[in-house]
DNA sequence: CGGATTAAGTTGTAGGATGATATGTATCAC
DNA sequence: GTGATACATATCATCCTACAACTTAATCCG
């Protein structure tokens, strides 16, 4: 009866453990909002685990809105809109067509970011754009120090749009969906891809110098539909969904 | 010596003003990437709290991607770009300045969202969107009601789009931004605005019946601008940041 | 000097106790 | 009979103690 979370996977801290097994739920749908939770002796008994460890997890999701914890009475399920915070589940990235979608969320933000940047940059947004670049198409190229370059590169466009919250919102997207191709980007780096890479981030960073939010935004965006192609992604077309 | 959280503010739990506190000490830099933050037990001191509660704060913090902690070294400040949520601090949505960026934000997103509901959406997504809008200009548009059908209305759009990361990302900013406007709204609904608001609504509606993309994209953009200016904020142009 | 062992420091987890809050039920007063 | 009050119960919130597990530094021994 006492599950001691064997069947939860992964090696991390028992609390964050039993936090993603309630995430699970609620996102499942197992648990709707609304619903009332185990106590948390129950799931202390439960997960066979301390009620500390309960607790930490319990924390862990009221801070992201999941739910709301009410002294003598429990812990409640939250609507969806009440959320803290943005995740993205990695696993879920596993799936193509998830992981489309998310493409084509970035492409959204960074066409736009490239626009706003295009005409908004100083110089000094230039010369670190420039600087990323230079790392990206260097000795790095065949590295994973490129892909950090590369990704830096994208920071700093955001980051002359002026708007942090786009900032924060592309450098977010962009590391998820890093750390969920990684394995094959070092896998095998092709050599002409590589190569076609640095060409369209030329390309875009032209558009910068020429204050060009139009060209900027054109090459941002055939370069991402670029990129996620190298990685055997497909943006889904304005009729696909 | 013992601070006992009395200048931290808010009635919140105690880890969770440990958390917010600590949250704060780093995106201010005054705790680096790289930095190792104070034992637990020192914090546990320092707040006059029992390390259970320094406990629940960085758990939270772990979870956020903010800090990792090794056992038997300490906890350390991680990079924003390991980030594994987006968060939005809604006390610097008291400052026009971050409420303008995060319209803008929003525009970008809720602009795209129109023009691929319009060209996406099914019978069903029309009519749920009918739906919302029917309830926000029906009896409740002078109520706090109407606010959650003029939200529900952009969320079934984003929805239309086929893709859960852009309806996840839009209806996250769209309820961080309704909870920093949301007393100003109840305070005074004006008639002549809330028809007008009701009116771009039904714009953009027609165009996603109509199922043109430039159409449905146009519309929401003029919305978003008229529903900032409605609420005293002003879009940035794209030469001003 | 190098390797093994021990000690110290810190996080991770468990278990117990008490305080605080919310709700339901029983009792009392009018 | 109805409303107010008191009490009991359930549950979360916080505190405390103890030990396990891990890491690093110091010490010991060959």
């Amino acid at each position: 009866m006492k599950q001691r979370l064997a069947a939860i996977g992964t090696v991390e801290t028992l609390p964050h453990r039993v936090a993603a097994f309630l995430s699970r739920e609620i996102e499942s749908g197992e648990l709707n909002p609304g619903a009332r939770l185990p106590t948390e002796q129950e799931l202390s008994d439960k997960f066979g685990v301390s009620r500390n460890v309960v607790r930490e997890a319990i924390a862990q999701l009221r801070a992201d809105g999941m739910i709301e914890a009410r002294q003598g009475i429990g812990a409640f399920v939250l609507a969806p809109e009440q959320r803290a915070a943005i995740r993205i589940d990695r696993e879920a990235l596993k799936d193509t067509h998830n992981m489309e979608r998310l493409f084509e969320l970035r492409c959204i933000l960074e066409a736009e970011s490239a626009a706003l940047a295009a005409a908004r940059r100083g110089q000094e947004h230039l010369d670190s754009i420039k600087a990323a670049l230079d790392r990206m198409s260097g000795e790095e190229r065949w590295e994973e120090g490129s892909i950090d370059a590369d990704l830096l590169f994208h920071r700093e466009i955001a980051r002359a749009t002026g708007n942090s919250y786009i900032h924060t919102f592309i450098s977010f997207v962009c590391e998820q969906i890093r750390h969920s191709i990684h394995y094959a980007r070092l896998t095998n780096p092709l050599h002409d891809l590589v190569e076609v890479n640095v060409g369209e981030h030329v390309r875009i960073y032209e558009a910068l110098v020429a204050g060009d939010p139009a060209a900027a935004e054109a090459a941002m965006r055939a370069h991402i539909v670029g990129a996620a192609d190298r990685v055997g992604v497909k943006l889904p077309l304005r009729g696909a969904k």
